[in-house]
DNA sequence: AATGTAGGTTCTGATTCGCAACTTATATTG
DNA sequence: CAATATAAGTTGCGAATCAGAACCTACATT
């Protein structure tokens, strides 16, 4: 029981990542971003979100380091929010998210796939893997104290 | 534009996967559940969420098939909530959140690693992979219309 | 029968959400 | 140049959600 309250009050990175992506419409913005969007209005219009919170969530997202904030150069009214090598580093997590959606959830399904450019064929799902790359499954996770793990 | 906007409102099964994990706690009742916890004291005292949340996410989650809730045979006023096939399938979202958490994140770091049981060594990042199980980056990805897929 | 325990529900205030209207700085147009 | 339009916010306000504490109920133990 001690280890097992250890293992939760280990900050195991999960609390640090919901600070700002656990809020609502984060995500979803983030998806946005990566489709592409960049400005205030574009994000407005294509979620459905309200002012307020999406002032809020660009906000809290430049501030975390996610996206960042580029007022343009050619209009100076226009903003554009871009991923910081950070922010795209959140793909895996966002695709996780979305194929376990699309395998489970209820919604229409899109037509959209996303492939790999170079022969079209769609990703493969994203799943665990040991450092040889071999799939693992949950069943063969186990949790080992840092000084007890093999030599990398 | 017309495109871009399609891939938005394309239910890309995002929203369905945010509609209950979205929510605050539902994450880190899950990790806590993947950590073998299945009590509701166990949930609130591991995790110091207040009893009408934690009530409020645990009956959701079960409502939504990520957890199932048990009531035990031996002592019927203790109830077990266990992970369905359903959310054993979000493990690789939330490892892919919780590596991000750990690699941007300000926590301290935890002592406990993820390793595979067979040689002891840490798992490999959870990334994107090819249908062939090749990495792929970022840049190398691309949306397509289900019917331009190249062929399974 | 009395007490303790697991798992909730109810009550209260503080936050946050979401909609609408307003503001400010820049562009464009007549 | 004046008038209007546009991008990106901010402000105000009611509705929903959150968090902490006390309360409740079914069961189990003494």
């Amino acid at each position: 029981m001690g280890k097992l309250r250890e293992m939760l009050d280990a900050d195991c990175g999960l609390p640090a990542a919901l600070e700002v992506m656990g809020e609502r419409w984060s995500f979803l913005i983030l998806r946005a971003a990566f489709n592409g969007l960049s400005h205030f209005e574009e994000f407005l219009s294509g979620l459905g979100i309200a002012r307020k919170i999406l002032s809020n969530r660009l906000a809290k997202l430049v501030e975390h380091g996610i996206l960042e904030r580029t007022p343009q150069a050619d209009d100076r009214r226009r903003v554009a929010y871009t991923l910081t090598p950070k922010g795209l580093d959140l793909l895996p997590a966002m695709l996780a998210l979305r194929q376990w959606g699309v395998k489970y959830g209820l919604g229409v399904q899109s037509d959209l796939v996303l492939v790999d450019c170079r022969d079209h064929r769609p990703i493969a799902p994203i799943g665990i893997h040991a450092h040889d790359g071999r799939p693992i499954a949950y069943a063969d996770l186990k949790w080992l104290y840092r000084t007890d793990v093999g030599e990398p």
